[in-house]
DNA sequence: GTACAATGTTCGCGAACGGCAACATTCACT
DNA sequence: AGTGAATGTTGCCGTTCGCGAACATTGTAC
């Protein structure tokens, strides 16, 4: 499942929490999170510190992935777009 | 590539940056975040906020997938030891 | 309808965040 | 050596977090 945003997040533990037919409390325990802040984040919390939701994900047994975005043929337009706005040196760099 | 913890997270988004040859500062304006959370997150930070983070892979072209931990073989063991702690009523719901 | 579990909400509190700005360091190029 | 860009570091400061506990709401079984 691809997830953009903290909503995306949220339900994707959500229903995988419900998957495994565990509470709320159980979940929080196990992760060592308060509920409130589960409720929050299964809620779609933005702001949520990022390793509690690696934690979270540990404990729901969820893997996560990382992956450029796949050329859709266009996005070199957009890289050179981006080139052309760094200075010299980071250029030389890349 | 996947990710467990916060430091992997930093890992992948320092390696992707300098793929795409872009400054810190330039990635940082972009995902409209300060230079220091920047630099403090590819270091690993590990409370950084979650849609702050999501907003960088956005600006850095990746993408981000949840799956459940491909059954190993043995993990039903597991399972069924965490709904034999579950009371009755969650039991029931799953 | 009663009882209980699960979920959601609110409060006060200490702790840490993240932005900004300035300074220090490293590195590449000439 | 000297210049300039990129990266790292530090301090102040307003904002917000997340925990714990208590209360409210839903929903399921009896």
């Amino acid at each position: 499942m691809r997830v953009q945003t903290a909503t995306d997040v949220g339900m994707a533990l959500r229903e995988r929490r419900r998957q495994l037919g565990l509470t709320q409390e159980h979940v929080a325990a196990l992760a060592d999170v308060g509920r409130p802040w589960l409720i929050a984040v299964e809620a779609g919390h933005k702001r949520a510190e990022l390793d509690k939701v690696l934690r979270l994900l540990a404990v729901l047994k969820l893997t996560l992935d990382l992956s450029p975005v796949p050329p859709v043929g266009d996005e070199s337009v957009d890289l050179d777009a981006l080139l052309a706005e760094r200075t010299p040196a980071c250029r030389r760099r890349r």
